[in-house]
DNA sequence: AAGGGTGTTGAAAG
DNA sequence: GCTTTCAACACCCT
């Protein structure tokens, strides 16, 4: 599922549903999921745990007990659902976690990309890969001069660099190639060719589509229905992702679709002009 | 009907 | 270092 807006629908969705319930017993299906701690201690660990709340930074989750925090990824097609405990376990379920109400919780994941991990409560940065993290594009610290240092040399594709959690956390391919439309910017323009305009455009625009986009409850494409049976409503608001040989929505020019850094790329060539070097 | 593509990211390779 | 490629996995479209 996720980017930041479909993380925080889910964050958001899940916290109301399930916070002040008390684990009664976890099964894990899947044991390549567990990153960090064994199987068995994730397991014993959760046990007779209750949750207090769900905060998310990025697109990671950390469901804060009163002992531990388990912290969740979603790679690209994670999904929780909460059934009863009645309900037979489906094909994709990889872990379950029944709550002493009888409810379960079922983390859905048909690529198996997703990941848990439990760390003790305030070692939530601790984990490789959150550590590095930059700040979301919400922080006051995202802007204009931050991004200019952080990518002032670089030769990459600025798709490449704003997709790179370590320079900002949160977005994705979605997002990224709306925001670049937005921007004015091609997404195949060496980083350090971009003026400071384009810097701030970047930081506006990240800003406005996210917002706008966790308004809506993120976006919901190729996939029936995300976590909870929520559907988002911004794959409505999309101006190039997904609309390649349909009419840009500003000049008419068909959108096209390219690769950059190995990801699909949906651009409008007359909007978005590519710099040299 | 095989092959390329998919809302991600970390490890390996150059 | 810095950048690019690929693998993890299952399924859906050509």
């Amino acid at each position: 599922m996720p980017e930041l807006p479909e993380v925080e629908t889910v964050r958001a969705t899940l916290n109301l549903a399930i916070a002040g319930k008390t684990i009664e017993s976890v099964k894990v299906y899947y044991e390549k999921m567990i990153k960090g701690v064994s199987v068995i201690e994730f397991i014993t660990r959760l046990n007779g745990q209750t949750l207090t709340n769900i905060h998310r930074f990025g697109k990671y989750l950390f469901f804060n007990f009163q002992d531990v925090t388990m912290i969740s990824h979603l790679r690209m097609e994670g999904k929780y659902y909460l059934k009863s405990i009645l309900d037979p376990l489906e094909k994709h379920e990889h872990v379950v976690i029944n709550f002493t109400d009888q409810t379960s919780l079922r983390y859905h994941d048909t690529r198996k990309f997703g990941t848990m991990e439990l760390v003790d409560p305030g070692m939530e940065m601790t984990p490789k890969g959150i550590q590095s993290m930059g700040p979301e594009p919400f922080d006051d610290c995202f802007n204009s001069d931050y991004l200019k240092q952080k990518i002032k040399n670089s030769i990459r594709p600025i798709k490449s660099l704003l997709l790179d959690q370590s320079v900002v956390s949160g977005l994705g391919n979605i997002y990224v190639d709306e925001v670049l439309f937005l921007a004015k910017i091609h997404p195949e323009s060496p980083a350090k060719s971009l003026s400071t305009e384009d810097l701030k455009n970047i930081v506006i625009y990240s800003r406005s589509v996210l917002h706008k986009a966790i308004a809506l409850g993120g976006t919901t494409i190729r996939s029936y229905l995300s976590s909870l049976g929520v559907s988002g409503r911004f794959q409505n608001e999309l101006n190039v992702h997904m609309r390649k040989d349909e009419p840009c929505l500003h000049c008419g020019t068909l959108i096209t679709k390219i690769k950059v850094g190995g990801r699909g790329t949906y651009v409008c060539t007359t909007c978005q002009r590519r710099n040299n070097s």
